[in-house]
DNA sequence: ATGCCAAATTGTCTTTTAGACACATTCAAA
DNA sequence: TTTGAATGTGTCTAAAAGACAATTTGGCAT
């Protein structure tokens, strides 16, 4: 950096990542959420995205996956920029405005962040509670109403990238573990589009897709007809993409 | 602002927006830039996107309306965020530090920009330059091949970031004037998919959305055939879309 | 007035995709 | 062996996409 007098590790106190987390247990997705431990009088304790200042030398998509390994210890996952979000009253609740002043060394800074989503194996992931939060934990989208700072808004906004995002490119296999069953698929594409998906028209369709691999392997131990178990074929994804297909939506 | 210590209109040093500007005449897409006017020995002069530090109580949003308006003069149109860019080599071109350090207080602050894209009746609009800019003017987007600091890199993702919205959402509109034909609509999509659409089938689908007002009016002064007039039928688009349409792809 | 040019306008057929819809199968557990 | 619970499968219809060519209309040149 020729001309350059900045630090190479100084904190750049006037930009963030903030990280949407999407998990899915085959029932329902879920956020990584922290608990910032407040213990405040009238004003609830509400959970916080993961997220931090970045570093001057920073890019963002480093600082992003920097901050989700720091929190989650995974590394080379599925992520994806939201957008920026700066708007100067994201920090107009007292609570979040008491909580920067434990924290930051300028709690006053105007800050703008760079929002981030990703996609994870939720059993991969030991939630792990980062320095200043005290705990981290999976919530339901559907039982968060409200978030510290802008953050509701950011994951508004990180569910709908998600959902176009799913119907141009097949990124729902980076919620499921390397096997995986077509009901599995299919409760998550449901999960993601929030409505209802006909079985076999889902199924047809996925399967003529062919990016699956039929593993000739079953469920086993299910209080039921066991299941095929799946995996993506990644080659087969990559020969229909190289033409330009780009209709995975359903 | 409780608890709030920012000067109400200062520059932020660290953060600024940039617009790509699309505009279309009826032949091709262009894209509005401006030329700094820099006389260097070695270096090309090479154009940039319009924009610049937003301040410390703006929005973004609002920053890039203000910027915009500053620019062209041009109130109330389509923009919409392309994201954050923020790499720490965004200015590693001798060309780009001369030239902040002519304009810039603080010219070697770490600046993270967030990129919006905004489409233009090209007729509505007389460029017009900017304080720090020698000219404004329209290049065709096939004849950009570099441009300062990050920016080719922004126009590329605003580009796929507009051939993606505009499959969802009838943005087009906004690129040509009140009334507009047939052909002209089909031009334009051709020109922002980048390939060729068959014009019986575009009509078709078109015309089937419903969303499209035959004005019965014709085109004068032409030397052929003079075509049918329409303008954008905003109410039954409206009615179109609340009930989760949204396939305004070719 | 005539003919020419250039672009507008229009329809059919085929293939593909989307959408609705119901019953038999398989395993574990009681 | 019965029951419960989820898997797995096929057909028909409607809608959409894609390929494809001839006729019309106005301005303009002769």
């Amino acid at each position: 950096m020729v001309g350059n007098t900045r630090k190479k590790t100084a904190l750049n106190p006037n930009n963030s990542v903030d990280c949407v987390i999407f998990g899915f247990d085959f029932e329902q997705i879920k956020v990584l959420l922290i608990d910032r431990g407040q213990n405040l009088g009238n004003s609830k304790n509400l959970r916080a995205l993961p997220g931090n200042l970045i570093y001057e030398e920073e890019d963002l998509d480093e600082a992003a996956y920097r901050v989700l390994e720091e929190l989650t210890g995974i590394k080379d996952i599925y992520l994806e920029q939201v957008g920026a979000f700066g708007n100067p009253n994201r920090v107009n609740k007292e609570s979040d405005r008491e909580w920067l002043k434990s924290i930051r060394d300028e709690p006053n800074a105007r800050v703008i962040t760079a929002a981030y989503y990703s996609l994870v194996k939720i059993d991969d992931f030991v939630p792990r509670a980062h320095s200043f939060a005290k705990k981290a934990e999976w919530i339901p989208l559907t039982e968060i109403e409200e978030l510290a700072f802008d953050h509701f808004e950011i994951l508004q906004v990180a569910k709908e990238k998600l959902k176009q995002k799913i119907k141009i490119q097949p990124i729902g296999f980076n919620l499921l573990p390397e096997k995986f069953t077509l009901s599995q698929l299919h409760k998550l594409y449901e999960c993601i589009f929030e409505k209802p998906l006909d079985k076999r028209n889902f199924r047809r369709k996925i399967q003529k897709l062919n990016i699956l691999t039929n593993l000739k392997e079953k469920q086993r131990g299910v209080p039921h007809k066991p299941s095929q178990l799946y995996k993506f074929n990644e080659e087969n994804y990559q020969l229909l993409t190289q033409n330009g297909y780009d209709n995975f939506g359903f």
